[in-house]
DNA sequence: ATATCATATCAAATAATTTTGATATGAGGT
DNA sequence: ACCTCATATCAAAATTATTTGATATGATAT
């Protein structure tokens, strides 16, 4: 099982790690080929899979297989979640708070 | 010496622990002092310590001294730029890009 | 069927994060 | 000055994340 927070904390795993924030980066250029990361940035295949999995899992990279090939990009829905999400985190809750109180 | 990568993750740090969602959570209700959030939170004094060090740094979360005692609650002005960083961490760049192919 | 290529998965090694317990610091109170 | 309290810092231990190299899988080509 597994708590809401780990949840969501699972979705930030995404912007947490400067190796993956330089892929972001590449993918904000637009979809790319797994083969095309590891050109661009200093990593081996096997790691390079492991961060993917990590940004597939928060939702805000996608991924296609065509063939041999898989291509990943970035996720307009998972972004928009985890905007939506951090927006929330960090909103006060004194007015659910004061709703809460009056229901009388 | 820092990249830019790891000054952004370092914002993101905040959202990426389930322990560091769990105090936000406590202080979306607002300011809290350090030891109201070791009472509510099941960990030690030292650990708490650690993770609001982790928070205040990454900005969303600022303290304040009074006495003996840490008040720590959510930076508005961080929550802000945090947002802002998401957004443009997940924005497309091709209208970037294409303005620069245009430059002649 | 076999060979090759792209990627995923696994297990072990390595590195980074987190917890714990002990001690330090700094503010108040006596 | 001394004592106590709240929090920070430190070093070691425990836990978790990441990298590496080897192997597995699944697609295509011969």
């Amino acid at each position: 099982m597994e708590t809401v927070h780990e949840e969501h904390a699972k979705v930030f795993k995404a912007f947490c790690d400067d190796k993956r924030l330089r892929i972001l980066e590449l993918l904000r250029g637009g979809e790319k080929c797994a083969c095309v990361l590891i050109d661009q940035l200093d990593i081996g295949q096997s790691a390079l899979s492991y961060h993917m999995k990590i940004l597939v899992e928060s939702g805000v990279v996608e991924s296609r297989q065509e063939g041999k090939w898989t291509h990943y990009k970035i996720s307009p829905n998972g972004s928009c979640y985890a905007l939506k999400l951090l927006k929330a985190l960090t909103t006060p809750n004194t007015l659910i708070e004061e709703k809460n109180c009056c229901k009388r």
